[in-house]
DNA sequence: GAATAAATGAAAAAGGCTTGCATATAGATT
DNA sequence: AATCTATATGCAAGCCTTTTTCATTTATTC
């Protein structure tokens, strides 16, 4: 899911100036790099391959603040450590992914279930705002043989 | 989803048996607790609830064991936290949960998404064994007024 | 009851993430 | 463009969850 910089900083230009918060270089370097990945990073990633430019506790900063304004999305891939995507327009930051329980390869899932079911399950317990965290895991091609 | 003490550990000691693993008093009684919890406790929660009876270590050892023998699963609700549940015969440890973003209150959840869904999703990508991770986040009634 | 393989406890460390504080910098004001 | 002020950063330290190491204890086998 690779997005065009421009549109990020056009995005993040409006979406910022209201609330006093400021772009910085570390913050379009983390956006930057975000919108070249394929997959969900994680902050230690992002800090390598910024090749250590800012400090890796402004890289979690700058994840917080910019999945506070729905910018970024946090995943769960079940080892620990928070991964992280540019939201997307085209879904909206809504997909899943299919995670290899051996060799950790991930894969987008477009696929979802019923919205009927999120909503059913709201109304049945007097919930507002649901959302869902989504995560298939299996084992790849590659990985059944061994 | 209370459990049996009795019925879990028969299926302890017969699973058990097999592998060299032993019955302890420390898998014993985080066995027990977790069969009266009604929803996913943390390690720490287990060991303070067993009133440290047994060495924090020993509880995190013997959830990995425990899960790894598929009589325990985890869970993640979003906190950094690892969350575990006896697995229960009834509904094979499928269930889900709902979990309330503000209070932290969990409600179980039976329904699913249909399983057509999953193994669509494993054909078209190769992937065997497939599982998957979901969980629901909204604001409960009480937290909605706030 | 002795042998032995596995489990435990205690201390330490690893790993992810956060906080406090002094310094630096973005953006507003002039 | 210089100044000002609030926000962001870097660094060090710390927190919290989880893992590792290793000597000791204990469950199971014979």
């Amino acid at each position: 899911m690779a997005h065009s910089h421009q549109h990020d900083l056009i995005d993040l230009r409006a979406k910022l100036r209201g609330k006093d918060h400021r772009i910085t270089k570390p913050r379009e370097e983390i956006l930057d790099l975000l919108g070249k990945e394929e997959h969900p990073v994680t902050a230690k990633t992002i800090h390598e391959k910024l090749s250590e430019s800012c400090d890796l506790v402004t890289v979690y900063r700058s994840l917080k603040m910019l999945e506070s304004m729905d910018l970024v999305k946090r995943f769960d891939f079940g080892d620990n450590t928070a991964r992280f995507e540019l939201i997307c327009p085209d879904d909206n930051g809504h997909h899943h992914h299919l995670i290899c329980k051996e060799c950790r390869t991930v894969v987008e899932i477009d696929e979802c279930f019923d919205s009927n079911l999120e909503s059913r399950i709201a109304k049945k317990h007097g919930f507002a705002e649901v959302t869902h965290q989504l995560e298939f895991f299996g084992l790849c091609s590659s990985c059944q043989t061994t």
